[in-house]
DNA sequence: ACTCCACAGGAAGGATTGGGCA
DNA sequence: TGCCCAATCCTTCCTGTGGAGT
């Protein structure tokens, strides 16, 4: 029934972006050099996750290297340090080397980037919400580099930057995405069927009710496209029938869930497994477990165990990236997993905590 | 009203890592 | 070989918070 899964995936870029005209227009216009040369001002990117923020970005980037020459970097800024940030977009930019050992002094760094950025040149610092704006400010000032920053709350973020960015976030574009309509999303999806799929095994009704259960949010609209294509050859449909549907979003969810715990270090995972074996677990009971079976699960690995102080950032990540969720404050937070069964192919995590633990939670006495 | 307790999270500094260099 | 440098991740220490207990 897929017959491109290259579709669907999250970094396939279209020939053209539907519904998104005006914000590309804006955006081009506050990035586009013109036929001087010269840079202009720094553009800021916000709306809710999943609405084709990235993929708006991507696709100015790619206009501007076929209409301009301007080369462009697409940098990450989860969990990035300002070192790390200037050292990405050194080797994300065509100029520059491929890798940049993270020894290297940041002013060198710099210096390179310097050389690296012809008459001008255009860096994308996504899910930039938590590098304070000053932390930015070498980019900033490096000559020919404009900005776009991708952010949810721009407010916030500019609150942090001094005078200098600030204005040129002023003689740029402010780009708010907001959700599609479930017409607008519908095309979306109908392409992407024509796209990826067989002809006419779904219907432009099944696409608007997809479209509308996801809330506009293109991401999910696509993978739960997908999801419900899968399922429908795993069960011998000839076409996508409503409970396909009404079950690929499950699918979907969880999926982007799996992929994102597949990426994390051992530790995390270890932590996520404990919550999602309790079911519900208070916060001292999940030290008191974490230090039962941490010697055992990190045994042969190049993983040790941290303290209570690590263990807190490490369970921050997990709900930023809504893998983990927690209701009450101080010693009555209790943590759950947003996604109960949730597992990966996975190392000595599962077996572990399951055999010391039990799977679910049902030895739990030993709280703080 | 007061103290205690368990926890969150910021700040500071230490240990480690790994490439450059004399 | 030993030192330097920068990044990263960690621990320790600390303050703030808010419910529980007295």
């Amino acid at each position: 029934m897929i017959v491109r899964p290259e579709v669907f995936e999250e970094d396939h870029l279209p020939r053209r972006l539907l519904h998104r005209e005006n914000e590309t227009q804006a955006l081009l216009g506050a990035l586009d050099p013109g036929t001087t040369g010269t840079e202009r001002g720094h553009a800021m990117l916000s709306g809710p996750s999943g609405v084709g923020k990235t993929a708006l970005t991507r696709y100015c980037c790619g206009e501007l290297r076929e209409s301009r020459d301007v080369p462009s970097a697409h940098v990450s800024c989860l969990g990035a340090t300002p070192g790390t940030i200037v050292r990405r977009t050194l080797e994300d930019l065509p100029d520059g080397p491929d890798d940049v050992r993270h020894n290297v002094p940041r002013a060198t760094v710099v210096e390179l980037l310097r050389d690296a950025v012809p008459s001008s040149a255009v860096v994308v610092l996504d899910e930039a919400d938590d590098v304070p704006a000053v932390a930015i400010g070498e980019l900033s000032a490096v000559r020919g580099l404009s900005l776009v920053v991708i952010c949810h709350d721009p407010e916030a973020w500019l609150s942090t930057a001094d005078r200098a960015i600030r204005e040129r976030v002023n003689a740029g574009a402010h780009v708010r995405l907001e959700r599609y309509g479930v017409a607008e999303l519908g095309d979306i999806l109908e392409r992407r069927a024509e796209a990826g799929l067989e002809p006419d095994v779904v219907s432009r009704g099944q696409l608007e009710r997809i479209a509308d259960d996801v809330a506009g949010v293109a991401r999910n609209g696509i993978q739960s496209l997908r999801a419900a294509a899968e399922l429908a050859a795993e069960r011998g449909h000839s076409k996508v029938r409503p409970p396909d549907v009404a079950d690929g979003y499950d699918r979907a969810r969880r999926e982007i869930r799996r992929a994102i715990l597949e990426s994390l270090p051992l530790g995390h995972r270890l932590l996520h497994a404990l919550v999602r074996d309790a079911g519900e677990i208070t916060v001292g009971a999940l030290h008191e477990r974490y230090d039962r079976v941490a010697a055992d699960v990190f045994y042969g690995t190049d993983t040790v165990p941290v303290g209570e102080r690590a263990r807190r950032n490490k369970l921050r990540k997990l709900v930023d990236y809504d893998l983990l969720d927690y209701a009450g404050a101080n010693r009555h937070r209790v943590y759950w997993p947003t996604e109960p069964n949730l597992t990966v192919p996975d190392d000595a995590v599962q077996v572990s905590t399951t055999r010391i633990c039990g799977r679910d939670g049902s030895e739990n006495s030993t709280e703080r």
